[in-house]
DNA sequence: AAAACCATCAGT
DNA sequence: CTGATGGTTTTC
C-alpha cells in the first residue's frame, strides 16, 4: 500500500565488505532445536573490527531480525547460497568467551539441549548502561595477595591444609569436603578463594540461594580486597547482574560469588571452582536444558584444569561417586573432631519410660522429646524444624486417611490458616462439598502439620516463652542468644547471634519433627534429602559437651536417622551410592524424563536409536493441573556409559520433531524426580 | 514469521 | 510448454 505503482524502489547504496575475513559464523539464538547450528553472514566494512568472536550481533533471520553471537571470523563460507549481512554489532564486549562457549557446547551435549538454550543461561541479558559503565571504568591493578595464616577450620580436616596449600601453590587439586560442625562452610569457601588469588588465579564460588550468598559475601569481604570480588545472581536485578558479569569478563573482579547460573561466569585463568551444598535442589537450573551447577562445575574443572571443590555438611551420592572414581579426594574431619563438636542426637521415643510404649513412639512428640525441649529452653534458643510451611498443608479423610483431593481439579486440600475452611492448594476452590471417594466420610484429619500450626501448639505448651517462626516468605536471618523457641522450615534456620556453635554459642537444642513426612516423599533422594536437612539444622546446635542436644522424631531403623545419630555423612554417602548401584538409580545409571501427551512421548521413545541396556519406565500420568493439557511422564534409563548416546539420540529425535512441527515433548536429563 | 522451493495442473 | 497456484520446507 505504501509503494506507488511503477515507481522504482529507492536503492540503498551497498556498503563494502570487511577487508579481511569478511564472513562471520554466528550462533543465532532461536528456540527451534533443528536450527541449533551456526549460520554464516557477510561482515560490512564498518563492522570489520567490532564483529569479533563473542560479540552479540543482530542478524536478519527467516524474514525477521534475530540476535546471535559471533563464533568466528572466516575468509570464506561453505554455504552454497547467498549470504545475508550482519545488521548491527550490539555488545561492546565479547560476552561469549571461547572458553565459556566450549563449556556451553559440552553442557548442551550432556543434557540433550541446544547450544542456544545453554548460552542463554550462561550470558545474562545485556544492559547497555551497565556495559557502558564497565567499559568506561578505570582499569584495576590487582596486587598479588600474600598467603595468610587464616585457615577457617580447614586445619581440622584431613587433607584440608594440603588442599589449600596446593591451590595457593598454583596446582589444581579436586576435593569433596564434608565440614564438621563448628567449621563455617562460608568462611572455609572464602579462604579457598583467597588461596586461588594467592596463586595468581581467579575463583568461582556457587551457593544455593540469595541468603547463602549474603553469608558468603560477609566472609569474602573480610579476606578479599574491596572490588576484587563480585556477587552474580538474578536477585539483584538485570543491571547489577550484567555489571558483575562484565567485571568478571574484563578481569576487574577475580572472585565471583553467585547462585547456580554463576557457574558459567566468564572468569579468565580460573584457579578454583567451588559448589557449596551440592545436594540442594536450588542448584538445578529451572530453564531448559536444566543443567545442575555441580555437573557444570565438574565439566568446567575438567575442561579448564581448575581446582574443584564440592563442599558441605553432608556428602551426596554424586560426590561419593567422584571420590570412588578417583576424580576427587575426600576432605573430612576425624572421629575425635566430630565427637568434640557435634551435639548429642537422640531418636524420640527410644529412651526413658516411653521406649517400650508403641503409642508414645507414634505420637508427634514422645515424652523424652518433651523433656529435652523443656530443659533446653531454659538455657537458650531451641530450634524446631518442621518439614512444611503453612498451617495444615495436607488434609486426609478422617476415617481411611486417603489424601483429600479437590473435586474440581484433584489438587491437594489444605487448611490455609487457623479458623479458615479447607481449600484446594492449586485452584483455591473451597472444599465445601467434599466427601471421601473411598469411604464417603466428609470429615478431615491433618495429614501434615505446618510450621504455623506447630508454633501455635508449642506456644501454648510453653507459656511465657518467646516463639518465633521462620520459613516460606518470612525468613529470619538471625535470632538472639536468649531462651526462645524458633520454629522453621528446612533451609530457613536462622543462626544464633554471638559465638559460633564450635565456640559454645548456637542453639541449646534442636527438635526435628515429622521425620516420616520427609522420608515418605516419592523421591529417590528422600533419605539423602532428610539427612541433609537434619544435619544442617543440627550443625547449628552447641556441642554435646556444652549441653547441646538434638531430638529427631523418625523411625530409628532408617539409615538417615542412624547416620545422624552417629554423625557419619561419609558412611551414609557410601551406603547411599551402594544402594543406587544395586537399584540402577542415578548417579550409577543415567535417567532422562520425557513429559508430554501420551502419543508424543511414546513417539519419542519409538524413534530412539537402539541403545544397549535401555529401560523404559512408564508412561505414568503427571498430576493434572488446571489450564494444562493432560500429560504423562516416561523415564528412560541407561547404564552410565551410555549417557552420551542417550543424550545424542534424544537430541536428534527432538530436532526431527521440531522440523515436522510436532508437539513439544520436554526432555530432562537427570530429572530431580523420577516417580 | 517470511521466503524459497516444489509439485501439480489448467490453459495454451 | 508456460505460468499460476497452493502446500511444504527452509531459515546463511
Amino acid at each position: 500500500m505504501k509503494k506507488a505503482a511503477g515507481k522504482p524502489r529507492p536503492k540503498k547504496a551497498l556498503e563494502g565488505l570487511a577487508g579481511s575475513d569478511p564472513v562471520a559464523r554466528v550462533l543465532v539464538t532461536t528456540q527451534l532445536p533443528h536450527l541449533d547450528r551456526p549460520f554464516d553472514y557477510l561482515v560490512p566494512a564498518s563492522m570489520e573490527h567490532t564483529a569479533e568472536p563473542g560479540r552479540l550481533v543482530r542478524v536478519p533471520f527467516a524474514g525477521t531480525d534475530a540476535e546471535g553471537y559471533v563464533l568466528e571470523r572466516l575468509a570464506a563460507s561453505e554455504h552454497p547460497g547467498r549470504l545475508a549481512r550482519l545488521r548491527r554489532v550490539v555488545s561492546g564486549l565479547p560476552v561469549l568467551s571461547p572458553q565459556v562457549l566450549e563449556l556451553c557446547r559440552q553442557v548442551a551435549r550432556e543434557y540433550a539441549g541446544t547450544l542456544s538454550d545453554v548460552v542463554r543461561l550462561a550470558v545474562p541479558g545485556r544492559h547497555a548502561g551497565a556495559e557502558e559503565a564497565v567499559l568506561r571504568a578505570e582499569p584495576v591493578v590487582h596486587e598479588r595477595l600474600q598467603p595468610a595464616a587464616d585457615t577457617a577450620g580447614w586445619e581440622r580436616h584431613a587433607a584440608g591444609p594440603a588442599f589449600l596449600a596446593h591451590v595457593a601453590g598454583g596446582a589444581s587439586p579436586r576435593a569433596v569436603a564434608t565440614f564438621a560442625p563448628g567449621t563455617d562452610p562460608f568462611e572455609a569457601l572464602a579462604v579457598a578463594a583467597r588461596a586461588a588469588l594467592v596463586s595468581g588465579r581467579t575463583a568461582l564460588l556457587v551457593v544455593p540461594d540469595h541468603r547463602d550468598l549474603d553469608r558468603l559475601a560477609g566472609a569474602l569481604a573480610r579476606r578479599v580486597p574491596e572490588g576484587g570480588w563480585v556477587r552474580l545472581e538474578a536477585e539483584t536485578g538485570p543491571a547489577a547482574r550484567y555489571t558483575a558479569f562484565c567485571e568478571a569478563l574484563t578481569g576487574r573482579a577475580r572472585v565471583v560469588a553467585g547462585t547456580r547460573a554463576a557457574v558459567f561466569a566468564p572468569l579468565p585463568n580460573l584457579g578454583l571452582l567451588a559448589v557449596l551444598d551440592d545436594g540442594d535442589d536450588s542448584h538445578a537450573e529451572q530453564r531448559a536444558p536444566y543443567p545442575h551447577a555441580r555437573e557444570v562445575a565438574v565439566l568446567r574443572a575438567q575442561q579448564t584444569g581448575a581446582a574443584a571443590l564440592l563442599a558441605g555438611r553432608v556428602r551426596t551420592a554424586e560426590g561419593q561417586l567422584l571420590l570412588e572414581s578417583g576424580w576427587a579426594r575426600a576432605v573430612v574431619a576425624g572421629r575425635e573432631v566430630v565427637r568434640a563438636c557435634s551435639p548429642r542426637v537422640l531418636v524420640a521415643g527410644t529412651t526413658g519410660p516411653d521406649a517400650q510404649d508403641p503409642l508414645a513412639a507414634a505420637a508427634r512428640l514422645p515424652g523424652d522429646g518433651w523433656r529435652v525441649l523443656r530443659e533446653a529452653v531454659r538455657r537458650g534458643p531451641v530450634l524446631v524444624q518442621v518439614p512444611r510451611t503453612g498451617y495444615v498443608p495436607t488434609l486426609a479423610c478422617q476415617t481411611c486417611r486417603e489424601p483429600a483431593r479437590c473435586t474440581a481439579c484433584h489438587g491437594p486440600l489444605a487448611l490455609p490458616d487457623a479458623g479458615e475452611r479447607a481449600a484446594c492448594r492449586w485452584c483455591g476452590r473451597p472444599a465445601t462439598d467434599w466427601a471421601c471417594p473411598n469411604c464417603g466420610d466428609g470429615r478431615f484429619r491433618a495429614l501434615v502439620t505446618g510450621a504455623r500450626r506447630t508454633a501455635e501448639e508449642l506456644g501454648r505448651a510453653f507459656p511465657g516463652v518467646d516463639v518465633r517462626t521462620s520459613g516460606g516468605s518470612r525468613v529470619l536471618d538471625r535470632v538472639p542468644a536468649l531462651p526462645s523457641l524458633v520454629i522453621c522450615t528446612p533451609g530457613a534456620e536462622p543462626v544464633v547471634e554471638g559465638a559460633a556453635p564450635g565456640e559454645g554459642g548456637g542453639y541449646a537444642a534442636a527438635l526435628l519433627l515429622d521425620g516420616w513426612a520427609l522420608l515418605a516423599r516419592p523421591d529417590l533422594r528422600a533419605q539423602e534429602e532428610a539427612f541433609r536437612r537434619w544435619t544442617s539444622a543440627a550443625a547449628l546446635v552447641r556441642p554435646a559437651a556444652a549441653g547441646g542436644a538434638v531430638v529427631v522424631v523418625a523411625d530409628p531403623q532408617v539409615a538417615a536417622v542412624q547416620a545422624l545419630v552417629r554423625w557419619d555423612p561419609a558412611g551414609f554417602a557410601e551406603r547411599e551410592l551402594g544402594q543406587r548401584r544395586e537399584l540402577d538409580l542415578p548417579p550409577a545409571a543415567r535417567f532422562a524424563g520425557l513429559i508430554g501427551a501420551v502419543a508424543d512421548v511414546d513417539a519419542v521413545v519409538e524413534a530412539l536409536p537402539p541403545l544397549e541396556g535401555l529401560r523404559v519406565l512408564g508412561p505414568t500420568p503427571v498430576p493434572e493441573r488446571p489450564g494444562q493439557a493432560p500429560a504423562v511422564r516416561t523415564v528412560l534409563r541407561v547404564p552410565r556409559e551410555r549417557s552420551a548416546e542417550l543424550a545424542a539420540g534424544l537430541k536428534d529425535v527432538v530436532a526431527g520433531r521440531s522440523v515436522r512441527k510436532q508437539p513439544l515433548v520436554r526432555v530432562r536429563v537427570d530429572p530431580l524426580q523420577i516417580g
